[in-house]
DNA sequence: GGAAACACATGGTCAGACCAGTACACTCTG
DNA sequence: CAGAGTGTACTGGTCTGACCATGTGTTTCC
């Protein structure tokens, strides 16, 4: 050898991956956008000059990860979907139940989530939002006798709310996909709960407390009320050192 | 109909998905576990009596969910994989890429995070962690002149450490989405400062000052000064309110 | 003009085939 | 007997070609 060749490590990488590849790319270019078709599979194996099995292949995955769904009959090819913390939260509570994620560590994500977002819709709220949420919340108070399922829905409306009110894109998607993760791990929680009129009373009274300061203005102790009122439900999940340090970031006087 | 039927919706269910579902419940019940090898294709199309086809369709997609692994020539079967959040980080970068945010979404988002991640640490943090931190610091102070990337590059893993002693994978998870993403934002914004060596020193203190508040347990004072000093870097992007309602949470004197 | 019937391309599934690669047992050699 | 080399059987990756039920868009019929 007389002169370096820059050799790189060669990986063998699989055709049907790089067709998930470059329909990918393609979305996140934004040249596929939701509700765009793509070729037939049988068009698609002819530009990618791969056989049907890999372009199946490939399909599958991308319809694993909700970037686009196949529908029997369709002469219009699979769709292009739009992005969903769907699937975000379906990871999420797998990890969690495989205990890869502890359930504490979703709980103070939560805490954090919640927090935040309570404290950024008091300063970014309109008008309409602040009606949205008074209208939530006239609508938990309808459904306490309905049961817990009928007021737990319309408590979760609420928080919609709130996370839109926070013009918060990012927020409202992790806010989406820990809801349903926390939902699927202590869903057995909330059935039992023997005081559970008690309990529906108490998170109407704390979504209220969330409410006035949120219209008030008062992002701070709109995002410590929510902290705490997190803390409140799952807080035997976590240490109480995350507890303490959590909801107390509120409380801390400076100087 | 003499008798009220519970009659229940009916969705057809591909076959490749059965395969999926089974699977994937047999790891999540732990009858599977990391490093067991799934039978060969040829013998799982005996077992759930579909054609090789669909089997394989079933595995690329528990593959892309990181659930299992095949490896051609492998006598030994697809293996079963450790759950891991690595698959995670790419959802969540893959979502913070596909959906529109605006940049001070991200920032408000970034603002969240780094000061939850500096809370928690503050109470998880080991002996190492704080040793690893402690040397990260000095080895930033050695970057110091070799140029904004060299040390731009250490303040990064400054506050890699940090996420990793907040003991909490999912603000790491999203702590590294959002870098990733804010750096592809604002590249541009860091090769420009002209002020470099003064905005470098700076940051330097700051993480001192961090590293302080940590190492010394307060983590409602590590949590504000990580805040503000986001704030302080990406202030200008975001909206006055939100600069003022985040960095001020823990100002709020308390009654 | 509207409803019903149709034709066609689509995705879902199957069967069978070939190839390159790996693990493992089996040599052969010292 | 130990180790290096060989063989082989089975693996996953890919391809071809086929069949079916279904959804869409068109055509036909009233």
């Amino acid at each position: 050898m007389t002169h370096k060749a820059a050799f790189t490590a060669v990986k063998t990488v699989k055709a049907y991956e790089r067709v998930v590849e470059q329909i990918e790319t393609a979305i996140s270019k934004r040249e596929l956008r939701p509700g765009d078709r793509l070729p037939s599979e049988r068009e698609l194996m002819l530009t990618f000059e791969v056989s049907r099995s890999t372009i199946r292949e490939a399909l599958r995955v991308l319809e694993s990860t909700g970037l686009v769904r196949s529908r029997p009959g369709d002469p219009r090819g699979p769709e292009v979907l739009q992005a969903s913390p769907a699937i975000l939260t379906k990871t999420v509570s797998r990890l969690v139940r495989l205990e890869t994620i502890a359930l504490s560590e979703l709980v103070e994500f939560r805490i954090m989530l919640e927090g935040t977002a309570c404290t950024l819709a008091a300063q970014h709220r309109t008008e309409v939002q602040l009606n949205d949420m008074r209208a939530a919340v006239d609508a938990m108070q309808a459904q306490v006798d309905n049961g817990p399922v009928a007021f737990s829905r319309a408590d979760v409306a609420f928080h919609v709310t709130v996370w839109a009110a926070s013009q918060n894109q990012l927020l409202q998607i992790c806010g989406e996909a820990t809801r349903g993760a926390l939902i699927d791990m202590v869903t057995d929680e909330l059935d039992r709960a023997p005081d559970s009129q008690a309990r529906m009373e108490l998170s109407l009274a704390h979504d209220r407390e969330i409410l006035g300061a949120i219209s008030a203005g008062d992002g701070a102790r709109a995002g410590r009320l929510a902290r705490s009122f997190v803390i409140e439900y799952y807080g035997d999940i976590i240490s109480s050192q995350s507890r303490a340090a959590l909801g107390s970031v509120a409380d801390e006087a400076p100087a």
